[in-house]
RNA sequence: GGCGCGGUAGCUCAGUUGGUUAGAGCGAACGACUCAUAAUCGUUAGGUCGGGGGUUCAAGUCCCCCCCACGCCA
């Protein structure tokens, strides 16, 4: 039996994310580990929040917070939100957990040991008045080119020449204001990138079946310029993960503390740890440690498009380079981006719909459906309200709620709340097991590849399958002439409704357990012959007609929200 | 500016290694049905596949140039 070791890229602690950060790793990640799970394979998902570097830092400021208590704040925030999208993380972990800055270190660590670490002098920006060194994103100015007054550290926004801190004129700190900056000196590590760029590129071309998006990106990274450079894995700040040798002090790297790119990923293996230091688990090294019982393990990333430098190089210059038997991603799965009417999704000016405010207004489902079914994966997509409003009235209402509503109201006023007995089932009836068969078989495949918005298609063709097929026999035709065979046709479509809840568990978890319900049935498990699974239910199995599994967004609403979440000019 | 992903029916998107009349869902029109959340089912209409060259017996699918949109640039 085949076990999924599952991550999605780990959200940044500062403030809640947007319907387009959710669609572009947690939730599909969260489709692919429900899917197999209900194929009955082991499961091990992961996630976190990542919680070090400067804008957390800022954040916690503006909130006038001590930084470790907003963290664990927000980290509170966003693990409840993720319960209500209903992400099933075995563990949701930190990147700020002792787990993390124990293996952070000893990473580092055995990488000097490995000569993959060179310590280089810098010279950087101090703020006085900010007491800290400024990343150059924090430094303002006017631009030396263009003489634009608000010109970053790193680029001029108005004429978008690359810059230097240095180069700025009159610059002054983003965080005070201040313009008493002067430049120091500071030392601080590299991980040599560089040095791997061989074993990388070879990793990469071995890797197969992998989107052309992912390989792309690790190869634009491998190869533009001067190609692999080699990255600065320390700060100067106080909130972070102290820079140590394994367990020793690191001689002229005290009060620094490693960067944010470095300990993220590692938080994925530490988050595991977390998983069984909180009594959920007992052991973790199965899923990490080819040594020790992972070599079976496939490990699947998903992530947006630009965390793939990240997960294709970085991260596995870490791995790789240590030369410990870690386990190495075998697939990764990236997204574009969701664009939200017309434009991007923007945090700063409150442009589009927020995760909680999401749940607010409907239940998650619907938000699990759309997105999923319209997933950004070959390209940027597109949220327009019209196209939410429409897609979810009709595959989720109309499709598969009035399905279940239709046949469970028949079978009530003409059989009562039972399923019936009656005839065998006949030719239209072995027709549709054989069709619904094939159909299954395509959704089995899509969601195996990870091809979410096949996928949903799939799914969707399925639900329509029983439409078709009831309109083709017209039970409330039958019963006029041939009640018997009324009464099959109806008890094939109730184990139908079973059957949709079961295999749609994945996409709308919510409302499969309330069709579940409704069939008072615990027969849950993935469906093999479905000549056996269409009988499932039998004469005489009793049922409530269900609420409405869907209701429909009317157009009221849909304006209103469309008002509501337009977010407020520049 | 460099690089990257794209530009296919009104909308959202599929289109394998170039090969017969370019597909799906939604929306639209018409019809059927009336069990159901005015739901469902069927039929039809609609595209010079961003533009221009080229290779080929044959190009949405390969090559070159250009235009547009988006993104990235450590």
């Amino acid at each position: 039996m085949p076990r999924h070791l599952i991550t999605s890229a780990i959200p940044y602690i500062n403030g809640i994310k947007h319907l387009g950060n959710l669609v572009g790793s947690q939730l599909p990640a969260d489709l692919f580990a429900r899917y197999q799970r209900a194929r009955g394979n082991e499961v091990m998902f992961l996630c976190a929040t990542d919680e070090h570097g400067t804008p957390a830092e800022l954040a916690a400021a503006k909130a006038g917070k001590p930084v470790a208590e907003y963290c664990a704040e927000m980290h509170e925030v966003q693990a409840r939100i993720a319960e209500g999208f209903r992400l099933s993380f075995d563990h949701f972990g930190r990147s700020s957990s002792p787990q993390n800055h124990k293996l952070t270190q000893h990473f580092a660590g055995v990488l000097a040991d490995r000569g993959l670490i060179r310590e280089v002098t810098e010279t950087q920006v101090y703020s006085k008045a900010d007491g800290r060194f400024l990343p150059d994103r924090y430094i303002e100015g006017t631009c030396p080119n263009c003489g634009y007054e608000s010109a970053r550290g790193d680029q001029c926004d108005n004429c978008t020449k690359q810059l230097d801190p240095t180069d700025l004129i009159e610059p002054y700190s983003t965080i005070s204001g201040s313009k008493d900056l002067e430049e120091r000196e500071t030392k601080h590590l590299y991980l040599c990138q560089s040095q791997m760029k061989d074993q990388l590129e070879q990793w990469i071309d071995t890797r197969e079946g992998w989107p052309i998006l992912t390989t792309s990106i690790a190869k634009k990274w491998l190869n533009d310029g001067d190609g692999l450079q080699d990255r600065g894995i320390t700060r100067d700040l106080d909130w972070g993960i102290p820079v140590k040798k394994g367990d020793e002090d690191w001689p002229g790297m005290e009060g620094k503390v490693f960067y944010v790119w470095f300990d993220a990923p590692i938080e994925y293996i530490a988050s595991a740890q977390e998983w069984v230091d909180s009594g959920k688990g007992d052991d973790w090294e199965r899923w990490w440690r080819t040594d020790k019982g992972a070599e079976d393990v496939r490990y699947t990333q998903f992530m947006g498009k630009d965390n793939v430098p990240f997960h294709t190089l970085s991260f596995p210059a870490t791995i790789l380079g240590s030369e410990e038997p870690w386990k190495l991603v075998d697939y990764i799965k990236s997204f574009n981006y969701l664009n939200y009417d017309g434009g991007q999704f923007s945090t700063s000016r409150g442009r589009g719909v927020f995760m909680d405010q999401a749940l607010e207004i409907l239940p998650a489902d619907y938000w699990r459906w759309w997105l999923l079914s319209h997933a950004p994966e070959s390209s940027d997509s597109e949220f327009t309200w019209e196209n939410f409003q429409s897609s979810v009235n009709k595959d989720l209402a109309d499709v598969l709620g009035n399905f279940a509503s239709r046949v469970t109201k028949f079978c009530r006023s003409k059989f009562g709340e039972e399923v019936p007995a009656g005839a065998d089932y006949g030719d239209a009836e072995h027709k549709l097991i054989a069709d619904l068969a094939d159909k299954l078989r395509v959704y089995e495949t899509h969601m195996e590849a990870m091809e979410v918005r096949k996928s949903a298609a799939a799914l969707r063709a399925i639900w329509v399958a029983g439409n078709e097929y009831l309109q083709e026999v017209a039970p409330w035709s039958t019963f006029k002439e041939d009640p018997d065979k009324a009464a099959a046709q109806i008890r094939l479509a109730l184990n139908l409704i079973r059957f949709y809840a079961v295999i749609s568990s994945p996409f709308i978890p919510d409302a499969s357990a309330e069709l579940l319900t409704a069939m008072q049935t615990d027969k849950t498990s993935w469906p093999g012959d479905l000549a056996v699974e269409l009988t499932a239910l039998e004469p005489g199995h009793a049922f409530t007609v269900p609420d409405v599994t869907f209701r429909k967004i009317t157009d009221d609403e849909r304006a209103e929200w469309q008002e509501r979440f337009a977010g407020t000019r520049d």
